[in-house]
DNA sequence: ATTCTCACA
DNA sequence: TGTGAGGA
């Protein structure tokens, strides 16, 4: 099958398929006219890409890890550490944000504000065309930009 | 109609 | 990752 339809099956845009191309997550083959051919393997394939995705992996770690994902059973070991540390990482990343946490807090203090009790934002009740500033998040560095 | 590569107000 | 250009 062809670019569009694996997308059309999997669900992930054929932007994202030709990504992961890049990254050395999949080789398709080609045709004599350039055009990727993927093997209906690829679709599984596809699948976990997207499971270790979600869980933070890069493509770097990803491509290490889908061999070991294809025989669960003699890899356990491996899939065990690559998780676990993983894990790690969350949890450290975690300490980061509840450190900026503590610190928007006192922030807010220190400026006289009541303790945010969070999410909020929907009180533009009053002015409808008010649009409110466009702040932007960085998932990456979860950088407020 | 599809796909390909390249580049980015 | 999206989007559009220019070509096959």
């Amino acid at each position: 099958m062809r670019v569009g339809e694996l997308s059309a099956r999997t669900g992930v845009s054929v932007r994202s398929l030709r990504y992961y191309e890049e990254k050395g997550l999949l080789s398709p083959q080609r045709t004599s006219a350039g055009h990727r051919v993927y093997a209906t393997a690829d679709e599984t394939r596809v699948v976990k890409i997207q499971n270790l995705l979600r869980a933070g992996f890069c493509s770097s770690v990803i491509q290490e890890l889908l061999p070991a994902l294809s025989e669960p059973n003699r890899n356990k070991q491996t899939l065990a550490s690559s998780l676990a540390a993983a894990r790690t990482r969350l949890e450290s990343e975690k300490q980061s944000i509840e450190a900026e946490l503590v610190a928007l807090e006192q922030l807010g203090i220190s400026l006289g504000l009541a303790p945010d009790m969070h999410v909020r934002s929907e009180d533009r009740s009053h002015d409808p065309t008010e649009i409110p500033p466009a702040v932007t998040f960085d998932h990456r560095d979860r950088r407020l930009r």
